[in-house]
DNA sequence: TGGGGTTAT
DNA sequence: ATAACCC
């Protein structure tokens, strides 16, 4: 085998950093799988996976919740809640009609508003980046750390003064992931069992897929998963949404995505960096094809870039009325429309600089070089004089 | 089915 | 710009 993978168990009503800090230490002192001989393949990694996160900042926001059936709402779905709910039959994603009907006595807060949930998220992620920079986020409530360096630091010193080899426990983390799409293809190949997966033909696997994603998921089958963690950094995108039974008018529109846009801008003041593209995007009504939607993007003008984050100047105007040219392009406002859901979505960000051209700093400066993967901690910006 | 995110094409 | 994936 060439990774191991451990699953911290977490504690229920336990403070979501406590656990994370406690996985670790568990990982510290040797819980951790490692293989030590030889094989240099061989990695350490921590998946450090949160149950019912939204349902835990609830709790710590209001302990009064503790001990209550708590199911947290957005629309008109139970989208998480705490073990007291599910001991009761609540399920994630469950509709709230439902839960109430199977849990009369569920206690529902609003979970709209992802930013205590980010901001938590966020203190986690930092929490695992003191054991090692490498620390990969999957959604709000996962993390991979990989820890290969640390235990093998500490491996080298446990053998200078004991004779012994290290007994190893945990388990081969179980990868069982196969998207929906990806699924329906394999069933139509008779393909439904990991084991189905693991005995057919790689070519012909090949062949219907792809090479890249038959050979990735045929090795997942065998719970072998070697790709890298990648650190995840600041974010490349901040985005905020709603959803909605019915929006027909451009005026509505307008006052949606100015809600949307006020948040963001506030969102991406604080971030430091800032975004050079702009996306709207939209849902239309369907009685199908639900899953669907559409988007148009386009360059941020250099005159706003340079007033966001100043505050004072209004930068609100002239954005809102981008992306009103943009909503005028995909939706015929002469004709009756229905629109389920408005998105607003800011990205392409860089790091504003001080760099002059010429100088070391130019060229050691990650937006500035071609590639431009935002450099986090790496490197770290001074003062933000502008030059963009 | 929410309100986010990422990468590949 | 979209599609597919993740939570």
């Amino acid at each position: 085998m060439e990774q191991l993978g451990v699953e911290p168990e977490e504690e229920a009503g336990r403070d979501e950093e406590e656990d994370a800090a406690q996985a670790m230490e568990r990982a510290e002192a040797g819980e951790a799988g490692v293989v030590p001989e030889g094989s240099s393949s061989s990695r350490v990694i921590v998946h450090v996976d949160l149950d019912c996160f939204y349902a835990q900042v609830e709790m710590i926001s209001n302990p009064e919740l503790k001990g209550k059936p708590l199911g947290v709402q957005q629309k008109y779905l139970v989208v998480t809640c705490n073990y007291e709910a599910r001991k009761l039959g609540v399920k994630k994603l469950m509709n709230v009609r439902d839960a109430k009907e199977k849990c009369p006595q569920l206690v529902l807060v609003n979970g709209e508003d992802l930013t205590r949930y980010r901001e938590m998220s966020y203190k986690v992620t930092e929490l695992l980046e003191e054991f090692s920079p490498i620390v990969e986020r999957l959604g709000f409530d996962e993390n991979f750390v990989d820890l290969t360096e640390m235990v093998e630091k500490r491996l080298q010193q446990h053998q200078s003064d004991e004779l012994s080899a290290l007994t190893v426990s945990g388990h081969v983390y179980n990868n069982q992931c196969i998207g929906y799409k990806t699924a329906k293809r394999l069933e139509a190949l008779g393909i439904s069992s990991v084991h189905d997966l693991q005995t057919f033909s790689p070519k012909i696997l090949e062949k219907e897929l792809g090479i890249s994603v038959a050979q990735r998921i045929q090795k997942l089958s065998f719970g072998e998963d070697t790709s890298p963690v990648t650190p995840s950094g600041p974010p490349q995108s901040f985005s905020e949404e709603d959803s909605f039974k019915k929006c027909s008018s451009e005026v509505e529109a307008k006052n949606k995505i100015e809600e949307l846009l006020a948040s963001l801008l506030n969102r991406v003041c604080q971030d430091g960096r800032k975004p050079h593209t702009i996306r709207l995007t939209i849902r239309r009504y369907s009685s199908e094809n639900h899953c669907s939607r559409e988007s148009r993007q386009c360059p941020i003008p250099s005159h706003v870039i340079q007033k966001l984050g100043t505050g004072n100047c209004d930068v609100m105007t002239p954005m809102v009325d981008i992306l009103m040219k943009l909503f005028r392009n995909m939706v015929n406002v002469k004709m009756p429309f229905h629109l389920t859901l408005l998105s607003v979505c800011l990205c392409n960000l860089k790091v504003l600089n001080t760099a002059k051209k010429g100088t070391i700093d130019y060229y050691l400066t990650p937006s500035l070089s071609t590639t431009s993967r935002s450099g986090k901690r790496s490197f770290k910006m001074k003062d933000s004089h502008m030059e963009d």
